[in-house]
DNA sequence: ATAGGGTTAG
């Protein structure tokens, strides 16, 4: 018991793939591939590296694969390339009758739909989550309106949403967010009152696909209200607000205010400097500086 | 023992 324990931490402490050929060897040797815990936990450490064959190997090695095994190897493929073969997996369980899906699969399989735009497949599973009794289930839900969305599901995406009996932050903010990559920026805002009224408040998520909206439709004293709420609320530290922050003013005009985001950052990444550069190339085509005056000021 | 959501550009 107490050697299960410190395999399954090796496993997750494990930062490189030759400690994890080391440690999957120890536990061949060992007899201990047949506890389920240990074989599944060796699945996912190997889909962590992208080592995707190795996990399929260790798949197909297992006589019964259990549910934990089916929703990690589904899983593993929901959001790469292969996403297809992450279907082929949800159909091989369902048609194996031996382990029945449940929320945890249904949530990865319908990542996979959304990957590659399978429609006809998402409908389909809609239909089995609510066979199998899982209509009210927040993390198929949110998943649910996830895939629609992907595929411009509109009308179905809302539908999941005004039929769940009870929505959280996470099923909010995932609708904002799609209402506003689909391109409905001012439903998107609108559906932020509402959340409001709901009662499940707001955060850092919610903040970053809202003044992603306001930036592509200029809405920059929504945008600056948005802003104050990250204020208020001790949410300045998250990298995706400050990077939001930055292409809104930007992108509303706001040169100062992106630039006094940016110099304000704790930690900057690609996203951070990307939309820093593009706020003042634009600046610069509006206004045909005739000297390099603003050169130097990111880093004063 | 697997477990939901966020940003730019091209």
């Amino acid at each position: 018991m107490l050697k299960i324990f410190h395999l399954l931490s090796l496993l997750t402490q494990c930062n490189d793939v030759h400690t994890l050929h080391k440690i999957h060897a120890h536990i061949v040797t060992d007899g201990c591939f047949t506890i389920p815990a240990i074989s599944n936990k060796l699945i996912n450490s190997y889909a962590n590296f992208n080592a995707l064959p190795s996990s399929q190997i260790l798949f197909h090695q297992l006589g019964n694969p259990s549910t934990i095994h089916w929703n990690s190897i589904i899983k593993a493929f929901s959001l790469g390339p292969n996403a297809l073969q992450a279907i082929k997996y949800y159909n091989g369980m369902v048609s194996s009758h031996l382990s029945r899906p449940n929320s945890i699969t249904f949530s990865s399989v319908l990542k996979a739909c959304g990957t590659i735009n399978a429609t006809n497949k998402c409908m389909e599973i809609h239909g089995s989550t609510i066979r199998s009794g899982f209509s009210s289930d927040m993390l198929v839900s949110t998943n649910l309106i996830r895939s629609y969305a992907a595929f411009g599901g509109l009308v179905s995406m809302r539908k999941v949403f005004d039929e769940l009996t009870k929505k959280d932050l996470v099923t909010w903010n995932s609708l904002i967010s799609c209402y506003s990559k689909m391109g409905f920026h001012h439903d998107a805002l609108i559906l932020f009152d509402e959340m409001k009224s709901a009662g499940v408040g707001f955060d850092g998520f919610s903040l970053v696909s809202l003044l992603s909206a306001c930036a592509d439709v200029g809405a920059l004293d929504i945008g600056v209200e948005l802003h104050g709420l990250g204020r208020k609320n001790g949410f300045m530290d998250n990298v995706y607000l400050g990077n939001a922050l930055i292409d809104m003013y930007a992108k509303c005009g706001s040169l100062d205010k992106a630039l006094h985001v940016f110099n304000g950052m704790k930690k900057r990444d690609n996203f951070s400097w990307n939309s820093i550069i593009m706020g003042m190339g634009c600046m610069d085509l509006v206004t045909k500086p005739s000297h390099y005056s603003r050169q130097c000021c990111l880093l004063e």
